[in-house]
DNA sequence: CAAATTTTTGACCGTTTGGACAAACGTTAG
DNA sequence: CTAACGTTTGTCCAAACGGTCAAAAATTTG
């Protein structure tokens, strides 16, 4: 998919492959993948556009690499969730880190709503696949843990799908959220804020 | 903003003027603002480029008067919130007002999702605003609602937060929903299921 | 050092896109 | 019927865009 097909990479491939990965996540992120142009990407990359291409072979290889990676980090905080653990401790960690990464990744996150709202079209299989395999694997935990009455009752994937969609909305509709809580209310306490809120949501 | 800037509009204008802005809708939904071609959505309207361009002025004023309309309903449901009524039937009514939006406008949620997205470059003033002013006034409401012991006591924007956020994720993440679920339990009773489980979080 | 290889760039190309325009077509009122 | 007005279309344009290419510049290797 990247231009240099030939064996390994050299040190500046790879340093320049991350300077470049990184401004297109910044501008993808930003104006989505119909919106950015090479040379915005470019230009935030300190580079010309030729030279961008030397290093990808075009435009939809940056954004495939880019969502690639993304899957990974994504998926990991529901994979941590250990059967074997204290399901409210293991519900409030997973509750935790999904709003730290709101918080820490929001690019990351901006990226992965864009390409679900045009319909997932170079993650589909992966959603069909991967993802509904640990969803499904996660929500059996989850029932299994409520039917010992250690957590309320509830549909496990819908249980799941409202953990995503709170989180989430802290980095998606950021803009509404600080609009909404005005200056005082929306400064940086407000992950803190959500934090306890979604805690007390999901286990009270 | 509009192409016929002289007084009234006859009968042919208003209908071809909507024709054009259900394709819009259509269309800006699917591929977001930037992803749109105008020669798309004067297809999708079954006209040509130019005579779409006699009822609107450019690709913006059309996208703009979509959202105009768009916000108008998107509002509704909180704005009908009222204190005087039982805060559970008035929360869940709520809910219930929401999941269907979601399930008989998903475009116009994408829509909306998107414009958030990009920073709401187009909307912020009316966040700011409008928007404000009335969430404040509910959440008014809510606290009450909760001091009198009507509700769990929760933050109330956080509160409205975790319903708009649940509640479009089943617009907006419809495909992740449906690859998630899979072909059995992501028919058309998803959104059934979802209310009943919204109802369960928030009032349980 | 010089040769080989990698990296960078300016110039260029074909296509797509938003939009302009005048001419043609249709409709309606006097 | 015809003049005025509203509607539709074919044609055209300039800018933006994704991408190519050969040559120059820099770096690595022998």
């Amino acid at each position: 998919m990247d231009k240099p097909a030939g064996r390994k990479r050299t040190r500046i491939q790879r340093e320049k492959r991350e300077l470049i990965l990184e401004a297109a996540l910044e501008v993808f992120s930003q104006h989505g993948f119909r919106g950015s142009t090479i040379d915005q990407i470019a230009e935030a990359a300190g580079m010309s556009k030729p030279n961008l291409l030397y290093y990808f072979k075009g435009k939809e290889a940056i954004f495939v690499t880019l969502i690639d990676r993304l899957m990974e980090a994504w998926l990991a905080p529901l994979r941590e969730m250990d059967a074997a653990g204290d399901p409210q401790t293991e519900i409030r960690s997973y509750i935790r880190r999904k709003i730290e990464m709101a918080r820490d990744f929001p690019r990351e996150s901006r990226l992965f709503a864009n390409e679900i709202l045009q319909g997932a079209p170079r993650i589909l299989p992966l959603l069909e696949g991967e993802l509904k395999e640990l969803v499904d694997e996660k929500a059996g935990i989850i029932r299994e843990w409520m039917r010992q009455g250690k957590l309320k009752k509830a549909d496990p994937h819908h249980f799941i799908f409202a953990i995503w969609a709170t989180t989430q909305h802290y980095a998606d509709f950021d803009v509404q959220v600080r609009a909404v809580l005005g200056p005082d209310k929306g400064g940086e306490g407000r992950f803190e804020d959500a934090a306890r809120f979604l805690e007390g949501l999901f286990l009270g």
